[in-house]
Formats: C-alpha cells, structure tokens, sequence
DNA sequence: TCACGTTATCTATGTATCATAGATTTACAA
DNA sequence: TTGTAAATCTATGATACATAGATAACGTGA
C-alpha cells in the first residue's frame, strides 16, 4: 500500500500540474495518465473564459472544444464532465458577456434617460471588444436573465404603460441590434465596407467624408436620436 | 451510331430525371452512375434555394451539404464544382435574401420617409419569414450589393450631409438589427422568453399586458419613433 | 486505517460533416 | 470522328462532436 504512494506528494504534484496548465500552449504532454486529479481542473466559469478568449483571437470557427481543453491543460472529452455538449457551454459564454455589461460600470445613474444611455453604451462597449462573440450572444440570449434588469427600467420609465412595450423593444432592440451589427462588420469573415466611388456613388461618398468622430460616437447620436423621439413621440413633460 | 441513342431521346430522360429529382425526397436511388448529366443538375441559385428550404425546415444546424445535395437530388461533392465551399453557398443564400427583401415590392414611393419605412418593413417580414437564416444573412451582410439603395436612399434624405451617416446607420441598423433580433428569439433554440410573474415582475406585466397588436406593428411603432427623432433632432421643415 | 463508493479525469472509439482526388460519362467543337 | 472540356459520380481523408469504459484520487463510515 505505501508503494502506492511512492510518487511525489499530492499537493507538490497539484501545484505543478496547475501551474503548467495554465501557460498559453499548456503543458506539452498535456497530461499523464487517467483518474481524479488532486483538485479539479475544470469549472463551469473557467471553461467560458476559456472559451471566449478562444473566439476572440481565432473567431467562432476557431472555437473547438479541442482548443478549450488545451487552453485549460485538458483532454477534450473532460468538458462533458462539466458540459452536456458544446451548445451548454456556448449559453455559459453568452451569460458571460451578460455579467461583463452589467459590470462595465459599479453604478448606474437614477435618472430614466441617463441610466438607459449608460447600459446601451456598455452593451455596445463590451460587445465590441467581444465581435466574434456577438452571433453567441444573439443566439443564446437568456431572455430570463435580463427580465430584472427590464424590470427596474420600466419602474422609472417616463411613459405610459402602453407604451413600455415599444419602448422597452425599441431600445433593447436597437442597441444589440446595432451592436451586433456593428460586431458582424468588425468580426472576421465579413468583408470589408468597400469605399464608395465619389463617380457612382456621390451622396455615400460625400456622407463619409464629413462623417462625426468615432463609431461609438455615431451609436451614441442614433441613441439620442430614439431618446428624442420617444419624447416627442410619447409626450412626458 | 443509331444504337448508341438506342435509349429515349435526351429530352425526355432529363425531364424524368429532373422530375423525379425536384419532388421533396428525391429519388430513392439517388442516381445511378457517375458522369455528365444530359444537362446539367445543379445551378447556384437553385442550391442556394435548397438551401435556403432547408435552413427553413430544419434550422441551421440541419444544413448539411449532404441535406442540400438530396434534396437537389444529386450527390454532395458535386456542390463543389459550383462552389469553392460551403461558405461560398451560404454567401449566395444570404444574396438570395436580399433579393427576396427588394422584390418584396415591385414599387417604392418617391417620398423618403415614406419609402424608409416601405424598405424596413420589407426587410422585415422577409426576414421573418425565413428566422432561421437571419444569422446567415448578419454574417454575410454584403455591404458592395447595398450600396447602390443606400446612395437612393441618400440622394433623396432631406437632412444635412453632415448627419447622413447618423441617419443612414440609425435606420440601417436599426433595422436589421431589430429584425435579426426577433428573427433569433422566432428561431429555434432560443429559449422562450418567459411570461413575467405579475408578483415579481409587475411593471413587465403590466406592459405586456396592454401591449399594442403584433409584432409587425410594434415594429412599425418603434420605426416611427426614429423618423420622428431624426425630424426633432435634426430639423426638416 | 482501510475499504468502498463517488468524483473527475483520461484513452479509445464511433459517427457526422466538410473537403479533395480521381474515375466516369456526356456534350461539343475542330 | 475524335479529342477536350463539362458535370457528375465514388472513394477517401481530415477534423470535430460525442459516448463508453478505464483509471486514479478523494472522502466517508466502520
């Protein structure tokens, strides 16, 4: 029985495995052999991470489930373990990029306009550091998780309540619609906006040309521009 | 020679062929040798129609080149000879959407804001029409086809040149965005969204509730709060 | 302290899909 | 009539998702 034991001890043994798992290209005999390691090697949050970081720098044909096991020091078939299949773990990716908006900022303003420019602009701003992402996010978006979210912003809405509908749709709609627009234009894969010919295309070209500032500028303005309808359109005071 | 024709002539085999070939299982025996077709079996666009079917019926995860080959009634390397990959087939079904959105109306009014929300609407309801093929259509967007009804759409707009692009990129994403976000909740494997508990959720119940009509209007509804903002925001008369 | 069931990984394998190579047959032009 | 190009086929390879079963460490109760 102690002949059993006769390799190194289990915490020294952890620590090393733990630790070369962790590098870019992991270990380079990836693992040993079978059976429970000293602690897991995997958890649910880590796996997303992993997997995000996956698609950012290879994009979502990149992301195999090969490639997240190798970033966590892995074999592929482990994340069944954790996983039902790779569907489950792309739900946990979009729910990621959820909790990185909602923790862009540490507060959010009481006002109804203010606050809602403040979740639109970090929708937008995290999604863009996110592109390849966003086709997760659209298909996977868990409806039931932002629904307290939707809640408080109806609380402190302005309108009448028939109109929340539209209101809520409008603006929900609009900014991860535009985001995700947005994102597909900046991901791989799309091409690239063609400059317009000023010859055949004069307006587009001209257009361009005294464009404002920024694309996060430009999604700031077509906010403000709902904003302002809705006030027009809805009354208020 | 005559005994080399000694089959029915060529006409009438290629119909039966084709006949066969069009009806939705395909011929049990899929074909029978190898070699050129009396005319040909396969053209791009009817493969993009196949494929566009199936994405249809089965959802993106069903399209297989294999689905669209059977149901082409051909086999499915032969897809290779008329496109380089898969990809190039999805990039001409997200074309044969486009299509389908300015054939939507065989005529468009003059007035620009009234011609705005004839295209939304258009995109609109062909999208929704076909939900499951919204992402191919986001990830292949071909902006070079777009330009020519973008600069119509510019040559007409009664705003500044300096607020064109914000006017142009509001509505356009706006837009698709707002589609292509139904269109993923429409589509499969989004779960549904669920029905707000009046306790914890009541001013989302209450919304929902004294909703106005269906999606189509509400979409309209939320198409109309961004004209007005523009008109607001940036002057007309 | 030991034995045993559970946990968390592994290896090995099956299956489906994209894609290529090369064979096969027809059309068409010289 | 004969040869070259066109358009399909069969056969095969590579890769990814997924399952089955083996393996080893953990933890708990006797």
């Amino acid at each position: 029985m102690a002949t059993m034991k006769q390799n190194t001890p289990r915490s020294r043994k952890v620590s090393i495995r733990g630790k070369s798992r962790s590098t870019e290209k992991a270990s380079p005999a990836q693992s040993n052999r079978a059976g429970r390691p000293a602690s897991p090697l995997i958890t649910r949050d880590a796996a997303a991470e992993a997997a995000l970081s996956i698609v950012d720098e290879k994009g979502l044909d990149g992301l195999s489930l090969q490639a997240v096991a190798q970033k966590m020091g892995v074999r592929a078939p482990s994340l069944y373990y954790h996983f039902r299949d790779k569907e489950e773990l792309l739900v946990k990716v979009s729910r990621l990029l959820l909790k990185k908006i909602s923790s862009e900022r540490d507060t959010w303003s009481d006002d109804w306009e203010a606050r809602t420019k403040e979740l639109a602009l970090a929708t937008y701003r995290v999604t863009m550091r996110h592109p390849n992402a966003a086709p997760i996010a659209l298909r996977f978006f868990p409806r039931a998780v932002v629904q307290p979210a939707y809640e408080r912003t109806l609380a402190s809405c302005p309108y009448k309540p028939e109109h929340h509908i539209v209101v809520l749709e409008a603006i929900e709609r609009f900014t991860f619609g535009y985001t995700i627009f947005a994102a597909a234009a900046a991901s791989l894969h799309t091409p690239a906006t063609p400059t317009p010919d000023p010859e055949t295309y004069p307006f587009l070209a001209q257009a361009l040309k005294v464009a404002p500032g920024s694309d996060e500028e430009i999604f700031t303005e077509a906010l403000q521009v709902i904003l302002d309808g809705l006030r027009v359109r809805y009354g208020k005071g």
